[in-house]
DNA sequence: TATATGCCCATGCTATCCCATAAATACCCA
DNA sequence: TGGGTATTTATGGGATAGCATGGGCATATA
């Protein structure tokens, strides 16, 4: 599971090291020594942040899109979203990537970055506008917490 | 189950010896020898505290968050709220860890630090704060120990 | 020829491994 | 029950490996 958040920054050739316990995650991931060594990423659709994963996150987008009616307009429409923006960045020998350049002016990303773990999947931020994000989504959870408490109740009432 | 309270010490290299009893319980959630050596921690919502448990923790709140809509903002918001804040910390071979600096701000530790243990989960503190907050805590509990009385008889008319 | 992209190696730093010590606890056997 | 011995635990510190980062050099691309 992705989790913790850490800051890399990006060098001269535009490269940034992924950190290591990220990259941890998507070896455990892959299909055993497959050389499947990268990340998946797209901006997401509703913050200014680029999102990503490893094979299953995709596979679990692609399940999803495969419930959709086959000639729906929302099907394709989701789909070019989803895949249409989608980059599949290969790790180098040391374990960074070179992020494309319309993922970096949707998240307003110049010279520093965040990966922000959420569990199935991961969040790359501009580190100010992650701290407001943060901050807000605090907030908001604290405010919630009856939400909270209303989930964790129903998951025990599920099992 | 965690239990009872120990204080430690911070040695030069910001390493802390993890109270035997409380790896005890760690390696008892662990599948058998899975090498899955470690606590998951994150800061205290309402607390000046840190709080963590073993891997059934962050079982939950992975359950919790799958709740709710894949591609929703509340989601996000309390994924990143629940995960970008934790972290995994592995033992060393003495059964050691190194807690994140955000995380002893959070708490504001220097030098020593209390294990609590709550139950399913514990929380580390500072010790100082610790002692001002059990004080309060005791406090609190016996005001209300009239709700405990009834909710022990409410107990046994259920059975 | 200039600009990018991938591959490889160099470096400082930090986390991790490993061993040593001392105290505390558990264990054994008379 | 007492006294002594073995384990385990908490802590300190040296050595090492891994990580993030920088930069050189070849090879593609325009």
């Amino acid at each position: 599971m992705f989790m913790s958040t850490v800051t890399a920054k990006i060098d001269a050739k535009g490269r940034v090291s992924v950190p290591a316990a990220l990259r941890a995650v998507i070896a455990s991931q892959a299909p055993e020594a497959s050389g499947q060594t990268g990340i998946f990423v797209y901006p997401s659709f509703t913050l200014e942040a680029i999102e990503g994963g490893g094979r299953d996150l995709m596979q679990n987008l692609n399940a999803m899109v495969d419930q959709l009616d086959p000639f729906s307009e929302e099907r394709d429409a989701l789909a070019a979203s989803l895949f249409g923006d989608s980059y599949h960045l290969a790790f180098d020998a040391d374990g960074r990537v070179s992020l494309p350049e319309p993922l970096l002016h949707h998240a307003v990303i110049t010279t520093h970055m965040c990966f922000v773990g959420l569990g199935e999947k991961f969040q790359i931020w501009e580190p100010d506008r992650f701290a407001a994000f943060r901050a807000d989504a605090r907030r908001t959870a604290l405010e919630n917490r009856n939400l909270l408490r209303s989930l964790s109740a129903g998951q025990r009432e599920g099992q």
